[in-house]
DNA sequence: CCGAAAACTCAAAGCGCTTTGGCTTACCTT
DNA sequence: AAGGTAAGCCAAAGCGCTTTGAGTTTTCGG
């Protein structure tokens, strides 16, 4: 059934359902209400094909998906998709992914915006030398960055958290604490929220009167593996009378890692060893899910989703004009992996972890 | 740029010029080369919306999103997804998610058919009460399920993997490792999946003259708090002479919850208790970085993707035709975590788990 | 050198919708 | 009763592409 046969079964033109079904002002109420009901009951859906060809809308909003053998998706894009899942219902549009090779990234952008399957698009996982910015802006997409180039800003909109802010809060905490030697097992600092986050810890330290020296700064993809070897190698054969007593981790799939280095190492948190982690809030790995609950620096990346979702539209629906910087601010959150700096003499006791429980 | 301007530019015809971007025989090579050329230099590319128009093709693959605040879009869709984009960039098709409330699937459903926004759909996440099959059949989109329903065969296309027959070698591994008391930490048995797989179990356990009762069962979302909470329920006030020595986990995320409890509870692997976990194969979380390293059943998620991709394309190009059951086998790999079942004078002693290190 | 087949090219007709601009009616004003 | 206004409806013109059916040119065997 398409238009032009539900028109003919009304005896009314194409026009004026159209608009009836469009809820333009021209027609009659009475009119109206015999075409929607028209349209129920013969199941009309408009063929969306023709509806956006001659709207020039496409209704969704398109992501470039990274793919290659070198390119996990990370369950970090899940959640987020999630979050913008659920706006994106609200607004009905769809969300369109398409896959390109990480290194042929500029090259899909320039289809989308050629072809026009989208309305726009966002950005996320910013790079230090970020490329993308300036490509979308030059092919007129309207998009959204999800975190923010290191340059202070080009004009464009972005939402960000304040990650110098929590890393830098999350580090004055432990600096308070009495720890002087600090470990940050921090994330791919080619991403930009690694940068950030490391200026935070380092901002923090000089504030205290910490020569930055006394940090000690690891940067891989944030995983379970990673998270586990860098305490390793940070630990294992560390004297643990000069070893750090407080760690910042990048992610929770990191901490995991790390909290498996110290069981195996004999570690006690946070007698031995405090560890504040950035929580991304997913709701299959909780903070308070682990053995000794996590201090974290807390944001929901599922709700960033939505936000971006949302702001998208109104971008690309002209209701929000001009470059929109949103930063949003972390929550630090303390639980029990936070403690007291070990004091000189008591330091490094070889102690199963068990025997605190 | 469009394709009338391309055309005058090149003082031929729209028509002409459409053949000779679409590889139709009907034109010179000379002129193909140059319209190919004048193509490229101006950076034409069709209308992706006015050609899907013209064609009844949409050029993208859909999948419906489930989204609410009960639902949590898991890791194992990432990965999946990961592998859909994979294949999905070599055939030139994009991914459509239209997110629906849980409870309102099948009117998504209908709309996707209705506006042909898409080729077909996938469909994943099998219920025991599936609706889907009968309703997107009825709708006429073509469509390859992942996982399949519980009835043998209703003569649809799926791919799956051999969930029953993976848990059933797992759960004889156990019983040749001489253990009799076995619990299995299943995933929520509305799915399918957990039903195949308790089959499985089932089925090993009465091969081996087992009573099916012996084995304790329980079901749950497959996250790291269920995990914990399911193993905690069942060896922190139990006896340890008749407590279970042989645990089967439906996830790693559940694993990483149980292996959580064994420590707390100074249960050790495999010497107190053995576990086989089910692996998806995430790259950021793996059965090789637990500290006690996890035999597991395994099945790459993400390569199921690659190949859903494939065929789905091809279904709904007429490639693949009739209803195809292709189910994958999945690999019994032994690590630590299982060994052979305590004796029954030795089983129980209370010991750190650090004590194996 | 002719005529038929092969090789090219084109105008125009859709695909199914939205939207412009105009045309009828019915209803008020004065 | 004439003129004006608003309400309600419609025909037709796109949106940018593919494809049909037909026309024109070239090629080539006889």
């Amino acid at each position: 059934m398409n238009l032009k046969q539900l028109a003919e079964y009304l005896e009314l033109s194409q026009t004026t359902v159209s608009r009836a079904l469009n809820g333009y002002p021209e027609v009659r109420e009475k009119t109206r209400r015999r075409v929607l009901e028209a349209a129920q009951r013969h199941g009309y859906k408009p063929n969306s094909n023709a509806r956006k060809l001659a709207t020039g809308k496409a209704g969704s909003i398109g992501y470039v998906l990274p793919v290659g053998r070198n390119v996990d998706l990370d369950p970090h894009f899940v959640e987020f998709l999630s979050g913008m899942g659920e706006h994106a219902l609200s607004r009905e549009v769809d969300l369109s992914l398409t896959p390109a090779p990480y290194e042929r990234e500029s090259e899909a952008y320039s289809r989308i915006a050629a072809s026009r399957s989208v309305d726009g698009v966002y950005l996320s996982s910013m790079r230090n030398d970020e490329q993308r910015i300036a490509l979308v802006r030059d092919l007129g997409i309207p998009f959204l960055a999800h975190g923010r180039a290191l340059e202070p800003s080009q004009g464009y909109s972005f939402l960000d958290i304040d990650n110098e802010g929590a890393f830098h809060d999350a580090t004055r905490l432990l600096l308070q604490l009495g720890h002087t030697r600090l470990a940050y097992i921090n994330g791919d600092t080619d991403y930009t929220f690694a940068v950030h986050r490391l200026n935070g810890v380092t901002r923090a330290m000089t504030e205290h009167g910490l020569p930055v020296e006394r940090l000690a700064h690891h940067s891989a993809a944030m995983n379970e593996e990673n998270g586990y070897r860098l305490a390793m190698d940070l630990f294992r054969d560390a004297d643990p009378a000069t070893r750090p007593t407080g760690v910042l981790s990048a992610s929770m799939f990191t901490t995991l890692g790390i909290v498996r280095a110290f069981n195996q190492l004999g570690m006690r948190m946070p007698d031995d060893v405090s560890i504040i982690t950035h929580d991304d809030v997913f709701p299959f790995l909780k903070p308070e899910s682990f053995t000794v609950q996590l201090t974290t620096t807390r944001s929901s990346i599922r709700v960033a989703g939505a936000r971006i979702c949302e702001r998208l539209v109104d971008i690309i629906n002209g209701v929000e004009k001009g470059p929109v910087e949103e930063v949003w601010p972390v929550e630090l959150i303390v639980r029990a992996s936070t403690g007291p700096a070990p004091a000189e003499g008591k330091r490094g006791r070889r102690v199963s972890p068990q025997a605190a429980e």
